[in-house]
DNA sequence: TATTGTTATACTCTATAACTATA
DNA sequence: TATAGTTATAGAGTATAACAATA
């Protein structure tokens, strides 16, 4: 990564003038004055796999933050709680590379889930460095809930697809980033 | 939301202690002792359809990221940018309806594409509120290459499917986020 | 020497309130 | 009054460097 990017730098003056585009195909002007747009033309961003992956995501993951607002969790505190409950005595540096976190940015998300007393830091057994994550009981309940109302979110979801479409998306999803 | 989240707070102590946990399935650690994990368990967050969809997002993301930093262009100006070219004209209100990206987002990325000479401002013929994005002959020289390289990109990472299966991929993840 | 976890820090992204000019 | 654009600002999210303890 190059830096910053600097917001006011300049590099180009931009002096360009406004060119008066004589007849260049108006978007939905009239004849040679300046044009403008009634209907935007977004055909192109909406033929990329990225536009559509991503707003997709967004989509989804609305819902998700609604829905497990009710239990205090952000998507990303399901995601690692879900982990430790899954895997008890995981360490942050797994869970770091099963979620692509960076460590710095998992401390305090930890810390805060210890501090709900959902976490509990254990020496791990076999490394003196590392520490593991184990769930509390108040976690586990907490999560049975969570995970249900997230198999719930899934089939309103599915509902907007034909059976069959969801296995088909997961599929195609995994193949899309498999080996990232 | 209830500020900032506390670094060292405390609330609760954490006393749980370390539930010996008798026999109640261990991760991968032996008999009674506290477990670890050798090998993560994400099944679960991997049936999810957000969670899936927002890793396939960031995976072909990253990969566009990459390639249009050889135009000095994030997704995000990849986008408006060609919006812009393709609705000259085009209001900030328009883009930011577009592309989900509130107004006051806005303003700093359409005065960095300016100050670079890539986008004119014009008075709206019909709105006196309003502000008409042009693109410079600059604008749309770079958006010449910087969306073969995006069609590119496609085509590489269509690799990855089977015939058709990008067409799959499209159609279900529109429908997922059709109508927001 | 390499790795785990941590602190401090900085940059980016996203969100809200409030103001102006025009419709 | 409602909308387009803007300013200022606050809050998340994400990133790097550097350190202590252990491997």
């Amino acid at each position: 990564m190059p830096a910053a990017r600097p917001r006011q730098a300049d590099a180009t003056p931009t002096p360009r003038k406004a060119t008066p585009r004589p007849r260049a195909r108006p978007a939905a002007a009239p004849a040679g004055g300046v044009p403008f747009v009634q209907a935007v033309d977004a055909s192109f961003l909406e033929s990329l796999l990225g536009y559509n992956a991503r707003r997709a995501a967004l989509a989804v993951i609305d819902v998700f933050l609604q829905r497990m607002a009710a239990y205090g969790l952000r998507p990303v505190d399901f995601s690692v709680l879900s982990l430790v409950v899954h895997n008890p005595g995981i360490t942050s540096r797994q869970l770091c590379t099963t979620l692509g976190i960076l460590p710095p940015n998992l401390v305090n998300l930890v810390a805060s889930l210890q501090e709900r007393g959902l976490i509990d830091r254990l020496p791990h057994p076999r490394d003196g460095r590392a520490t593991g994550l184990h769930p509390t009981a108040a976690a586990t309940k907490l999560m049975q809930k969570a995970e249900r109302t997230a198999a719930d979110l899934e089939a309103d979801v599915a509902a907007r697809l034909a059976p069959g479409e969801v296995a088909t998306l997961l599929r195609l999803l995994r193949k899309l980033y498999a080996g990232d």
